[in-house]
DNA sequence: TCGAAATTGAATTTAGATTTCAAAATGAGA
DNA sequence: TCTCATTTTGAAATCTAAATTCAATTTCGA
């Protein structure tokens, strides 16, 4: 798992005190799995429950599957985290808490994530929703094929083949 | 459901040599059950596994579901179909045999679906792989928001309705 | 037509996610 | 700080889409 840039002790306070807020807001409690789910979330870039469980199980094992799932919907109401469906598998949570929205290219033979940004393709989206009175509210990008390694390596495309 | 421009009899007769085609380059059987299937997706732009599966069992309610999916995915191997994941729900299949490759507005309110293509982004598109040195094979754009009516309506976003 | 091989459908299984509910924790007011 | 209504938790049960299993059936080349 990769570390962010700001010491892990920065984002720990930061993101105890936008919970704190958030959950003030909606009327709800503070308890230390809230805050122990939120900031492991919070400390990276997109994760899937089961992964995210094992991280806070091992701080503190006796939180519960469930309650991570409880806590991914909340901080999706609160839009500090997003679901993303690739493909039928497990939802992957993304933290859009801290940085700005981004694109996915994503090889399907290794399973490399890369994120981008493109200022040009939304703008272009903006145009497209225009065009249609379409107002967006997100969006989502994901570019699938051969990373750089996996070209390299002459895979040939295992199952599925070539189509743009 | 809407239907396609061609009368479907030239969609059947089409469907069917394309299948039989497909079908004798794997050496796979030609059977009623996938030949009705076939004809019923390839009728049409997009549906579930349920959809389609009732779709059938109109004409013959002897056809179980587990054949359904299992010929979807042959389609899919083909490329005759694509699977695609709105949220976490059910998969949709989309028939991608007749027309060009094309991308989605989504609304969230009551769930229309508006395709559309925009030869810009894909130019972008691939200005971003060959930054990343990534091969494109193909890709999922889709905007997510409120269309036109839903927009009118001033609504509040709610529970979501059924397809248009 | 025959028979090997593929395919089918029903039942079973898997896996991710949600619901239920009793017990425990939280936090606002006294 | 203490009390207690309310919320939250964790385990188990449930739900759902989809995959697997397997005996019976169908297909198709010889």
């Amino acid at each position: 798992m990769r570390t962010r840039s700001p010491s892990s002790s920065i984002v720990k306070s930061q993101s105890k005190a936008l919970l704190h807020a958030r959950l003030r807001e909606h009327g709800l409690k503070l308890t230390h799995q809230r805050e122990l789910i939120a900031e492991l979330f919070l400390r990276q870039d997109h994760i899937t429950v089961e992964d995210l469980y094992r991280e806070v199980a091992k701080k503190d094992p006796s939180i519960g599957i469930i309650t991570v799932y409880r806590t991914l919907k909340l901080l999706c109401q609160w839009e500090l985290a997003q679901e993303r469906h690739f493909g039928k598998g497990k939802t992957i949570y993304d933290n859009v808490a801290q940085k700005a929205h981004h694109d996915h290219l994503i090889c399907t033979h290794c399973a490399r994530i890369i994120e981008f940004e493109n200022f040009q393709i939304e703008k272009f989206q903006e145009q497209v929703a225009r065009d249609h009175e379409f107002h967006i509210t997100f969006h989502k990008l994901e570019l699938y094929g051969l990373c750089k390694a996996c070209r390299r390596d002459d895979v040939r495309p295992s199952r599925r083949s070539e189509h743009a």
